[in-house]
DNA sequence: GTTTTCATGTAACCCGTTACATGATTCA
DNA sequence: TGAATCATGTAACGGGTTACATGAAAAC
């Protein structure tokens, strides 16, 4: 019943920030806009918006029909458009600038960055930072292990981990890529092209 | 209760057809030998290995303590070391046999891969076969959807877009070496550098 | 002799999916 | 007017994790 999702929940309130929606749409927008990382399927979105209207960060609207006056009659069920409260706002701004060590886990990764358009620079840099550092660790786990077991493993094992080295090793020559060109758009000025200079004024 | 899982059960059998292991062990070598991919954890892996001893394709076996004797006493919980029986060898070899569609999704694809070596020419090519064009509509896909909504996404978004297709674009590139050189094993001769011609005296 | 690592297990929970049920709107 | 798509929702299940509890063996 208590749905309190994570990263589900982060994504709707980031997307209903930018514009109010139906469920319908967010579905949509979850699934393709967020990448190809996540299929959210509605049997989760709905329960998570009905909590988070409960909680006071989303309001029902009623979606304009057709003709309005049509749409109010007996029980009429229409589209129901969600928008972001004030608090919810609020939240979704708090959530922002969180940094924990889940925030650059696999799942988590994804979706914080494609909000990073909302996140304070400081914060894009932590996030980044700490995502290289796991993929680090990481990296640095698999070269032991193969070193360990790699001469008893089979063709196939060993051609899979090769693989899976060489996908994180090129996760982390991006992330070096974005976290200099954070670095740059900090040092040299403002308004090269880093995406809008964010309108934090909450704090 | 009924844990009926699907890819660990599948990769519990396969580890077990190499040689028989106890729990502690078994985990660690899901967690190393398959790759990035999945870290399972004792909550899972126990109840597993009960379900799959009910079902007559692991059998329990007293590991060896210290003295023999000793370990006998009342009621003495020692290691307990799991083999593949000759149901469970069987059931495997038909799983292995399998190419259906969800073959080649995501999470199973990794575990089908890492048993490659047990596993027909035949079955190989069509699970990579598969595994490619899956991934090629889902490029098709977030083509499309680029195309569409392309213009009115911030940088960050379109970045990790953007990303997420090379990866895709990589691991179609990876798949097609794959193919091409199962392709050549067969077509030369036998005894190239192919990993055994598999001992499928079964069928 | 105490801390670490090995080893086995369970109950509660989490975050999601599948399959289903319902109805409105658009299009051929 | 019937099919496809849009739109909302729920109950049952699924496959795993976390946190906990227990205890033996090895390392220091």
């Amino acid at each position: 019943m208590g749905r309190r999702s994570g990263i589900l929940e982060f994504a709707v309130l980031g997307l209903l920030r930018e514009s109010p929606m139906h469920g319908y749409e967010l579905r949509k927008r979850l699934n393709t806009s967020l990448g190809v990382f996540r299929a959210f399927s509605y049997g989760s979105l709905y329960p998570c918006l009905k909590t988070l209207v409960q909680r006071g960060w989303l309001a029902e609207e009623p979606g304009e029909a057709s003709e309005e006056s049509l749409a109010a009659l007996a029980g009429r069920r229409a589209k129901i458009v969600y928008r972001l409260t004030a608090e919810g706002k609020e939240h979704f701004e708090e959530l922002l600038a969180q940094t924990g060590p889940d925030t650059w886990e696999d799942e988590h990764f994804g979706v914080r960055f494609a909000f990073f358009g909302q996140t304070s620079r400081d914060v894009r840099m932590r996030v980044l930072e700490g995502r290289r550092s796991r993929l680090e660790e990481r990296l640095a786990r698999m070269r032991a292990s193969l070193a360990r077991t790699g001469e008893r493993l089979d063709d196939y094992t060993l051609e899979l981990q090769r693989h899976g080295m060489e996908s994180v090793e090129r996760e982390v020559r991006w992330l070096n890529e974005l976290i200099e060109s954070e670095r740059v758009g900090r040092d040299q000025h403002r308004g090269d092209t880093p995406p809008d200079p964010s309108d934090d004024t909450t704090k």
